[in-house]
DNA sequence: AGCGGTGGAGAACGAGCGTTCTCCGGGCCG
DNA sequence: CGGCCCGGAGAACGCTCGTTCTCCACCGCT
């Protein structure tokens, strides 16, 4: 019965994803051993190498399974505004509850390029689609209101500076900062 | 004579951080082996260890060394500029200049940050320093200007955002994008 | 009960690299 | 000219870590 075999692999998948995630984000990638995603997750180093050829492609994972959550979550979360302009303003309320949050260590594709965008062209090219989804998200919200298309390549920069400063600092002002930006510029446009 | 041999370890310090600056900033520290240091500045590994004791302190001097000559370099280029308002703006004219440079990878201290910050504390802290002052310094031209200290910040998000997201891209646009934002902010102010 | 195969624990291997050591040549002093 | 010290080249050492291998316990089947 192969059966309960794939649905291991798939649970096993996921402890190993969850496990990773928690320690490449919160210590970057090149600091964590795949035994430390192994002692992290339950899943032997044997199965590890199974479910992922090479720690790259776990890596890629990660930050694949990541951005689909990301952009979930932040999309759910603006969606509860019905106004268009609030909803371009929730933004940035949903930074300041992101920055907020227990183990907050910045932007996990901005802190992943710093660390191997040089190396590793399969994650420069990751973290340039996640940032280019990111934007593309706001120009939706920004024609959707109305407005003028380079108000959200300019938003889009408040979010990445707010992201950044946030992360290296660890506070949850950037976010208040930005949509105070954000809001005078939707004003003027 | 010891003046000589003290001549030659400036020397010798100044070549060694000339190569490593290139090599760290451009393929990030951890890609960078000692031994490479020694390839590409002639300084030979001995030296290099009686220079520096450990290759953190050659991360910090660079970091530091880069920090002076970044921050001379664009108060240099705002400093032309009579107008206040005019000053502001000059910053991210500034930033375009920079981001078009051969060999542009983006912001030293957030690349940095990315790859050390959760690991080496020293390096954590001199990136808050440079970020920290980078922001004092737009400050000032804001008060320069008679404007709102609430701007400063402001400004500050939109040039962090315009530096990590030339950095990822490889474009200069962000600059422009990010002056026209402030152009609008300082209006608003 | 015997047995084949699956999967886990952890040793082993090999490469990379930070750091130190060894050896040697070349200039300076008596 | 002979001994001495400074510094360079690069081998060596030890550790980390990605990846693979070995061995063994367990489980289902006949």
């Amino acid at each position: 019965m192969p059966r309960m075999a794939v649905m291991d692999s798939a649970v096993a998948r996921e402890q190993a994803l969850d496990a990773a995630e928690e320690l490449f984000y919160g210590r970057g990638v090149q600091a964590v051993g795949m035994d430390d995603v192994r002692g992290a997750s339950g899943v032997s180093l044997k199965r590890l190498y199974q479910l992922f050829p090479a720690k790259e492609q776990l890596v890629e994972a990660y930050l694949e399974r990541r951005d689909v959550r990301w952009r979930d979550r932040l999309a759910g979360f603006v969606a509860r505004r019905e106004d268009p302009r609030e909803r371009i303003l929730a933004v940035f309320d949903w930074l300041e509850e992101w920055f907020g949050e227990d183990g907050f260590r910045g932007c996990a594709w901005i802190n992943s390029y710093g660390e191997l965008g040089a190396t590793s062209s399969r994650v420069a090219a990751q973290v340039r689609a996640h940032k280019q989804a990111f934007r593309g998200y706001l120009a939706g919200l920004v024609a959707d209101a109305g407005l003028p298309g380079t108000l959200a390549g300019q938003l889009f920069l408040l979010a990445e500076g707010a992201m950044v400063t946030a992360g290296i600092t660890g506070q949850t002002e950037p976010a208040r900062e930005a949509r105070e930006a954000a809001r005078l510029l939707v004003r003027a446009g």
